[in-house]
DNA sequence: AAGGTGACCAAGG
DNA sequence: TCCTTGGCCACCT
């Protein structure tokens, strides 16, 4: 049944985003994993995009899989880069982040 | 109610 | 490594 209970899928993957501490980053098809829709990839990067200006949400620490930034060169590409590497995360030139060693790992169930 | 649209992804050339 | 292609899914008209 559909209930007030039932809250939308984009403020699930806000709400989740938000749980995404400092200095890591996830992908947006883990996040989309972690929510129980394995391939919904590009609902992720929609939600985040479509994020109400009001809300506080890290969507600077979701990136694309292999760790790669995958806003538009125009479209805050800059600003994330800058927001991640102010928290420590090495992001190189090409916009490549090192999975290996800054990828969130929850360490409890989401 | 059916079709368009993305801050995606994996595979192939 | 870079570009293209086909598949995906939830939201909006």
């Amino acid at each position: 049944m559909k209930t007030a209970h039932m809250e939308n899928t984009f403020a699930r993957i806000w709400r989740l985003v938000e749980s995404i501490p400092s200095g890591r980053v996830a992908t947006y098809g883990q996040i989309a994993a972690l929510l129980g829709m394995p391939r919904a990839a590009r609902t992720v990067g929609w939600a985040l995009h479509s994020l109400p200006a009001d809300r506080s949400t890290p969507w600077h620490r979701v990136v694309g899989a292999g760790g790669r930034i995958r806003l538009p060169n125009h479209g805050g590409k800059a600003v994330q880069r800058l927001l991640l590497r102010r928290e420590g995360v090495p992001v190189n030139r090409k916009g490549h982040i090192d999975l290996d060693r800054f990828q969130w790992i929850p360490q409890e169930p989401v």
